[in-house]
DNA sequence: AGACGACCTGAATCTTGGA
DNA sequence: ATCCAAGATTCAGGTCGTC
């Protein structure tokens, strides 16, 4: 891979190929301006994949604060709003006709959004004549929490990799590799990865973030390790800060971004031209770095390993507490978790409910913790 | 909850209510019939929850509405394909929008489905007027491994918890039951569970599954114990083996189930009548701050906990404030309420002034917070 | 040097009730 | 319907300064 040239959508127009072993002179470059001229000027049936994180139409009303009061920076940048879900459909199946067209018959695409906007991208892709392959979950390790309490912690974005055609069957999926880079078990479609920020993430001189939704390079390498092989073209039609194009340099692939805004141009070509391509083969996929996969309380009684209105006591018996079925112990007119109620009873600050509360087993008394213990047995297969 | 009554979509049919606290005739049965025949028969706005796992193979062309009924010849295979997802696209809209209808105005939905479905279901919701509010991953941790190892294994599938309106803000969401049943963490968007399998699996005489989609009980514990309160009324329009109702049972909830097939009606009745309801005790949920009866501060003043004159200081001691008689605080020659007070000397926008501003008590400085709860101990005990 | 703690931040559709 | 005030609410992990 050679230096990133930058070029206009314009100047990458597709030329008569006198030589067909000439690169292209839009390979290996970031295109200034509009997503769909520029993929309307590449020649067709050139990519191998096309990896696209689109605006996530995110309908933002007021300002959101932390329980320390601190503001949270919203991505409420312009390219993110639009009218109507009526105009985001609009937006997106223009943007993927037009990558369709440049696909190879056996390429593939990735999307990847959050609830806001991926069942629109589903739908839109389906209706065009993709073929949905999986969708691909990314758990975050350390997601931003819901600082209201009035929904769950949104933890993950999905991803949609799809082929061209129903029946194109001769796309590129690396099943032994993946299975041999994890304990010779078959990839599963939940990636657990953190968010990308510490020394990865781009700053600018004043501290500010350089983009507000850069992704980590370690789902970028999963995805091209998975789906592409060195020397495949690896396109971005929002190239924003060019993760794709770093990883795709890294790991030996070529890649095409596409971006409408200068500052994210000038970011991601200095990113790209510091990459040092390695040996595909010394690249070690992300594994989790938790050892042992967090167990509610909860699930102990929805699995019925404890029935609500079991009663729970310490190893002495000294203190007792009953199982409701919301997963908290109640005892003297109180509700609380195993941990609180485990400090409660003996007064003090903190205790680990799990060690410290015992069920009545056949062979005596048990702490809860050996219940837990079976529910980790169960969900070792599936990863932390 | 009474024994399991079968009633035909017709029998079901809503009456003028004589008696008003008259149990419906539809409430704990299950529904023979067309899903969106039986939803048009029932009241509206009747609803807590509703929880629905839709078909999605497209084989149903007979119970499908094609909008076109006519016969479309030498169609391409893509042609095809779109009009099949315009069949399925019909068929969610026309079931969506009988559910809506029969949805209490702060009532949610709660559709599960896979990658062939689920964006088309995500996508029809939101054209409806729901509004997502997550969509939560079924993580398995035994799914079926992918054959032909040209995927990567499906080991999810999502589900999508929407209200009715963008403006229903008065949903049914037990966030401190949940965090306080996952070791004091708030609960993330993606669950694990197992497939439903083993004793719990309906099996016929011959030893074949009753349903092919059964769902595991489990998920459906956590789905009602996070989004509905004792007594609710859950409603499940593909009820099939009515996983569904015997967990709305076992938890104290009413349910209605509609379904075509006698076959799973009846095993779904019998599988229900076998369900021992929890005690009622256990059942209850841990509370929330914002359930309890509010206070005024001035009742701390009233009631003589706190004199006139008192000095409140935060918890490091870095400002003050004085008691006044009318309930306020004064400091610097101004007069505001504890919540305004405590914004306005740390220079912030907002402030809980419950537990900022502390007292002296006799073992050391004590939130405010401290004295509402002695008045509210003093309220419960009133019998409020 | 290393431990510790204060502080900062991340794709967020994030309150409720009474006047 | 709108407006206003009460008051409820966060997890993982990185950075940086202090001891």
């Amino acid at each position: 891979m050679s230096v990133v040239r930058l070029a206009s959508a314009r100047a990458a127009a597709p030329k008569p190929a006198a030589n067909t072993n000439a690169k292209p002179d839009w390979l290996d470059t970031i295109i200034k301006g509009d997503c769909v001229a520029a993929l309307d000027a590449l020649p067709e049936k050139s990519i191998d994949v096309i990896f696209a994180d689109p605006p996530y139409n995110l309908q933002l009303e007021g300002d959101l604060h932390r329980p320390d009061q601190s503001k949270v920076d919203a991505v409420d940048d312009h390219w993110d709003q639009f009218e109507s879900f009526q105009a985001y459909d609009a937006f997106t199946r223009a943007w993927l006709l037009a990558a369709r067209r440049v696909l190879k018959p056996n390429g593939t695409i990735w999307v990847i959004g959050s609830y806001h906007n991926i069942f629109r991208v589903g739908a839109s892709l389906q209706d065009i004549g993709f073929w949905i392959l999986n969708d691909v979950i990314w758990r975050k390790t350390n997601p931003m929490p819901n600082f209201r309490g009035r929904r769950f912690q949104n933890a993950h974005e999905t991803m949609i990799w799809a082929s061209r055609d129903q029946n194109a069957k001769g796309y590129t999926f690396n099943y032994e590799a993946l299975k041999a880079s994890n304990d010779d078990l078959q990839m599963r479609s939940d990636w657990l990865f953190p968010i990308c920020n510490g020394g990865e993430r781009l700053k600018k001189d004043n501290g500010d973030k350089v983009h507000p939704t850069q992704k980590p390079e370690a789902l970028l390498a999963r995805i091209l390790m998975s789906s592409t092989k060195p020397g495949d073209v690896v396109l971005d039609p929002f190239f924003g800060s060019g993760t794709t194009g770093a990883v795709a340099k890294r790991l030996g692939r070529h890649f095409v971004g596409i971006e409408r805004e200068q500052a994210y141009i000038d970011a991601a070509a200095a990113r790209i031209e510091a990459v040092e391509p390695v040996d595909a083969a010394t690249l070690k996929l992300v594994t989790s770095k938790r050892a042992e996969p967090r167990v509610a309380f909860l699930t102990l009684v929805e699995s019925g390993l404890l029935q609500p209105g079991a009663v729970l006591t310490d190893a002495r018996k000294r203190w007792e507490a009953t199982v409701q079925a919301d997963g908290s112990l109640a005892h003297g007119g109180e509700q609380a978790s195993i941990h609180r109620m485990g400090a409660k009873v003996q007064g003090l600050d903190a205790c680990n409910g799990w060690t410290f509360w015992h069920f009545e087993s056949g062979s005596g008394l048990e702490p809860i913790d050996a219940l837990r213990a079976e529910i980790r047995k169960g969900i070792a297969a599936a990863g932390a």
